[in-house]
DNA sequence: GGCATGTGTATTTTT
DNA sequence: TACACATGCC
């Protein structure tokens, strides 16, 4: 067999040439997961299954992409491109434009994100007229919070708020009415949130024949990161296997940092029960991390109230401890990491493999000024997200509406944006458009849009009434939509498009688009106080839709596969020049750098001070901690700022002293050599004025650009 | 009545 | 920073 077998230790190869029936890979941080997950898909390819019957589920789209790309390497074969790779919900989004309608679905079902979701409850939040001037009500997020709990978890409402969100309990009354019209809304508008795909997939596997078919599709399936999957992702699998045994999961309960997303490490505890005859490996050989790395790491988890099974091992010894790095304040944070970043990158080692880690997305704010000022170029993962903005959101509404004129939110969206139009009288105009096709979705059928007059069509020839000071970009909005859509114009003089084409004739993709912005413009201007650089990012989006031809493909890659750093798009897209890595802990999760820099490891960062409340929180923040550290191979810094100034205590405005974070005991400490950044004042004095650009220069900017 | 505007406040992690 | 709510303006 190929040489390429013979590069895997005994248990890698073991999991790799497994045959038929369900495989439990447990596999600790860096012990070779993404190799063998590939050179499994690789083995079965080349063991004559044809690549188009295996699926991979992973965590991320990037995830996917590498694994079947080294797939590919391995047996020299294009195959492995056929291969059903992506995200649970991608997957499910996939099968349902396939068999959707096997539920009464649509096939051009949209999709929304979180805040679209949040949205939609919030009106249905605000015509309940929930809010009440004595008491706080949950606000759209938590609801949404609440909601996506319950379901993903298959919870009670009531035990729900029990347990997560007691504060709520008071309510629960308005908040099921909610759920309720939620649900209808959904329904109706032929809408599916991020929960939805993974119900209406575990749907379609219980539907009778269909659940077959759709199972029947995959010889085998293989899972990555198994311990973040949460029951009703469980229960899809289950549903896709109960006739076909063929399941491989990988995942390693000591790096379990979804809970918020109701993952549970029960499903890879429980899994040989749910799959009996599961064959289980376990990798323990990490290649990833120098042994005092590895060492330390270990260290955080022995205090880990559980104890996992694993004994991870490296065969790299070094003398290089990790550093643990403390820290004046944070301006002195930023300086520290920037200088060590430069030493590095002078030593040889390019930005690209070093990265800073980090709790939450803003904690990298400061930084992300001092980088650029010392013009370090970088690319951010995690945190917002390009099309999480106000003005993309904005752009993408008005495609939705194209798409699905049945779109409510996008529509409240559009309108609202306009001069004089708030929630009534945009709720007026949805009426009068007769946006909310009552009890229509139930029907189901493909000629219903012919029944009735879509809004768009409305909107061209019975147009509502709008305040005074709408008027003018009320009548744009009209002409670009009917532009976009091709379906009559303006009340114009144009004669009425000929019924011989079913389709009215849409504009290219691209060119609506450019329509579009060229519309927002003047609104923008009154919106927005930066308009120019928001119409900037409108361009941006061009670019990226220029790859596509469907307008509800890219709408949906959007939204399931968002473009994860804002960077990607800014600046020139040719020069691929070397950057630093920022990220979240929770993005870095299945990648490694040689030089890894965590920075705010004080208490009330990590751990979290939202998560202190409960034991279980504190233990998922210590492996959140873990799997930051075992993100590096050569060389690991660990930063706490002692000081920090007006954030976090809300009374004093003056600073704050932190604590290191708990989980670097004494036993952990002992195993990092430990610098201090602020060893002695004179040194800092000078450090902080040598780090000031030469007045002169500055003042010879004013004629020298 | 309904919209624009101001003020206080709470801010994790992601498909 | 964006959201929820209160007040002031047409």
């Amino acid at each position: 067999m190929s040489s390429w077998l013979d590069e895997l230790n005994p248990a890698q190869q073991e999991a790799v040439t497994h045959g038929d029936g369900p495989l439990l890979i447990v596999a600790g941080a860096g012990t070779g997961k993404t190799r063998t997950l590939a050179c499994r898909v690789a083995y079965l390819i080349q063991q004559g299954v044809p690549a188009d019957r295996i699926l991979l589920l992973t965590f991320t789209r990037r995830a996917a992409a590498e694994m079947l790309s080294r797939a590919g390497q391995v047996t020299g074969k294009e195959d492995a491109r056929h291969v059903w790779g992506g995200t649970f919900h991608a997957t499910a989004n996939r099968l349902l434009r396939i068999y959707g309608q096997a539920l009464n679905l649509p096939g051009d079902f949209t999709v929304l994100d979180q805040s679209d979701s949040a949205d939609l409850m919030n009106l249905i939040r605000n015509e309940l007229g929930v809010a009440k001037k004595d008491r706080r009500f949950p606000r759209k997020v938590t609801l949404l919070k609440i909601y996506s709990r319950m379901v993903n978890a298959q919870e009670p409402l009531a035990d729900t708020l029990e347990t997560h969100f007691p504060w709520c309990q008071d309510d629960a009354e308005k908040i099921s009415t909610i759920f309720d019209g939620y649900s209808q809304r959904k329904r109706e508008q032929h809408l599916l949130d991020y929960d939805d795909l993974l119900l209406f997939w575990s749907a379609l596997c219980a539907a009778p024949r269909v659940g077959e078919a759709v199972a029947g599709r995959f010889d085998h399936i293989l899972v990555d990161e198994y311990q973040d999957t949460n029951p009703v992702q469980a229960e899809v699998l289950r549903g896709m296997r109960e006739k076909c045994k063929n399941i491989c999961v990988v995942g390693d309960d000591a790096q379990s940092i979804y809970s918020f997303r109701a993952a549970t490490i029960r499903n890879i505890l429980d899994f040989p029960k749910h799959f009996p005859d599961t064959r289980t490996v376990t990798l323990e050989q990490n290649y990833r991390s120098i042994r005092p790395i590895l060492t330390a790491s270990n260290a955080v988890m022995d205090q880990a109230r559980e104890r996992y099974t694993k004994n991870l091992w490296s065969e790299r010894p070094s003398d290089q401890k990790p550093v643990l790095v403390t820290c004046l304040d944070e301006p002195q944070q930023c300086d520290v990491v920037c200088r060590h970043i430069l030493d590095h990158l002078e030593g040889g080692i390019p930005l690209m493999h070093q990265a800073v880690l980090f709790r939450a997305g803003h904690h990298s704010a400061q930084l992300e000024v001092e980088l650029a000022r010392r013009n370090i170029p970088f690319r951010k993962y995690g945190g917002l997200k390009f099309v999480e903005a106000a003005h993309i959101k904005d752009m993408l509404a008005m495609l939705r509406i194209l798409e699905n004129p049945y779109d409510e939110i996008s529509w409240f969206r559009v309108l609202q944006l306009l001069e004089g139009i708030g929630p009534r009288t945009a709720s007026r105009i949805i009426e009068h458009l007769g946006v909310r096709r009552a009890q229509a979705a139930s029907a189901g059928g493909p000629h219903e849009d012919s029944v009735a007059t879509s809004p768009l069509t409305r909107l061209m020839t019975d147009a509502p009434t709008v305040p005074p000071a709408a008027r003018e970009h009320f009548g744009g909005l009209r002409s670009v939509l009917a532009e976009c859509s091709g379906i009559g114009g303006n009340g114009s003089p144009r004669q009425p498009r000929s019924r011989k084409t079913k389709r009215a004739k849409e504009l290219p993709l691209v060119t609506q688009i450019e329509r579009i912005r060229h519309f927002y413009e003047s609104v923008f201007e009154r919106v927005y106080d930066n308009a120019a650089i928001r119409l900037r990012d409108i361009e941006q989006l061009e670019q990226i839709a220029a790859g596509y031809r469907s307008r509800n493909r890219f709408l949906t890659d959007l939204t399931l596969d968002p473009p994860d750093s804002t960077s990607d798009f800014a600046g020139a897209p040719f020069l691929e020049e070397d950057f630093l890595i920022l990220s979240t802990i929770h993005s870095a999760k299945g990648c490694e750098w040689t030089v890894v820099h965590i920075i705010h490891a004080a208490d009330g960062m990590i751990p979290s001070d939202m998560a202190v409340g409960e034991e279980v929180g504190v233990e998922e923040e210590r492996r959140l901690f873990y799997v930051a550290m075992t993100r590096a191979k050569d060389m690991l810094y660990v930063y706490f700022p002692l000081r920090y100034y007006h954030r976090r205590y809300r009374r004093g405005d003056g600073h704050g002293y932190a604590q290191l974070t708990r989980f670097m005991s004494q036993k952990v400490r002992a195993l990092f050599e430990t610098r201090s950044a602020h060893r002695d004042d004179d040194a800092e004095w000078d450090e902080r004025f040598a780090a000031d650009p030469d007045p002169y220069a500055r003042i010879g900017r004013l004629w020298r650009e």
